[in-house]
DNA sequence: GCAGGCATTGTCCTTCAGGCCAATAGTTTT
DNA sequence: AAAACTATTGGCCTGAAGGACAATGCCTGC
């Protein structure tokens, strides 16, 4: 069966290596609104661009997609890549989440396993998955234990006053230092362990048993 | 790089579809229980059927491969799949788990993505990996609907999400309404559960029993 | 029927969170 | 000795969160 790719992307030309791992792929910068019929039914690959913070662009196409086309699989591939939006992604239903500059044999390869109805993902994200999934199934103190290893000492500090809902003024008061030294902390703390935000890390360190 | 294929399994001769994906694979029934330095050292994809019950099994062979070879990549191969014991391997650090009768393609595809560094499961998997990821557990309703009862309908609704970690938006998308309205439903939820924001809210509804 | 709870949405405003761009100084690793 | 990591802090800026004050339409129980 041969799979039309449509690069969705506000790039006039798609990056080198679209273009050389798929010649005679389209590249839109917005989703066709009115597929024919033949088009809808047609097996599509859409992959979409997240050029930053477009959160809200990909909801709504990814949503477009699934009520235009029948046969259709997407990919997402983002300039930079987050373990939360992934996330999100997947849960809508997307088959692949790489990164934009990703070379063209992963390209061709993800188009591969996707083509057979398998789902593409990298070995970082996948680990967090897993993770995260056998917190849930059972030994969260592992888990918990694994997080805070990833923390340097004072990181370590911050986040458990963050996960129990302290703000980050009270944190400061408590460790004597100032809020934007809480607030360095935090955000290296989110970076490492993949949190979205002060919620996220909350989440992750009180998953019950 | 040339990986060797090394499938063990009880089988006297491999299944068909892994000779012809791979004609030079060995087949043995037992690991080689003292490789030399170039063979630790080479890069090997060993893939381990799983006949029946043998978990005890899988889990010495996984752990023997790990501290023998350096650059092994492990594949499980299982007569009957199920989801526990593909969580357990990929905790493990298994990179792919597949049916032991995929069809050479499979195989093929699967030994593509893995040589390059990722890892792969089948869609039903994934699927349920990314259920059991995203969403907020079920088995402490006991508690939460202790808070829950004190909610209307729609508040409980909000509140649930906003306890996953979802934004106002997000929330709003979501049920349909404005985020306006998601905002006039948590301020009456903190109100009435005595929450300071939303992530005492979250604290609350995912509190260890 | 009418009161009161429920669902919905508006605008305005303040505070907080977190990202971005830096900088300094001590410590550790290579 | 140089490079990398850690702890600390500054200012600036955007966007989200949540409170204050209010209004409308729908139901339900008394």
């Amino acid at each position: 069966m041969m799979m039309q790719d449509i690069f969705i992307s506000p790039l006039d030309s798609g990056l080198v290596s679209w273009v050389e791992a798929f010649p005679k792929a389209k590249i839109n910068d917005t989703l066709n609104p009115k597929p024919t019929k033949t088009q809808k039914n047609a097996p599509h690959i859409f992959w979409l661009h997240m050029n930053e913070d477009r959160q809200q662009w990909l909801t709504n196409t990814i949503e477009a997609i699934q009520k235009k086309y029948e046969n259709a699989k997407i990919v997402v591939l983002a300039n930079a890549p987050n373990q939360a939006e992934a996330f999100y992604a997947m849960s809508m239903g997307v088959v692949a989440y790489a990164h934009a500059y990703s070379p063209a044999f992963v390209l061709t390869e993800i188009k591969t396993v996707i083509s057979h109805g398998g789902v593409w993902l990298g070995p970082d994200l996948l680990k967090r998955i897993i993770e995260v999934s056998t917190s849930l199934a059972g030994n969260h103190a592992e888990q918990v234990n694994q997080h805070l290893k990833a923390l340097t000492k004072r990181e370590k500090e911050v986040a458990v006053e963050a996960a129990k809902g302290l703000s980050n003024k009270e944190i400061a008061r408590m460790l004597k230092i100032t809020e934007r030294t809480v607030k360095a902390h935090l955000s290296s703390t989110f970076e490492r362990l993949g949190a979205k935000d002060r919620l996220h890390l909350a989440l992750m360190l009180n998953k019950k048993a």
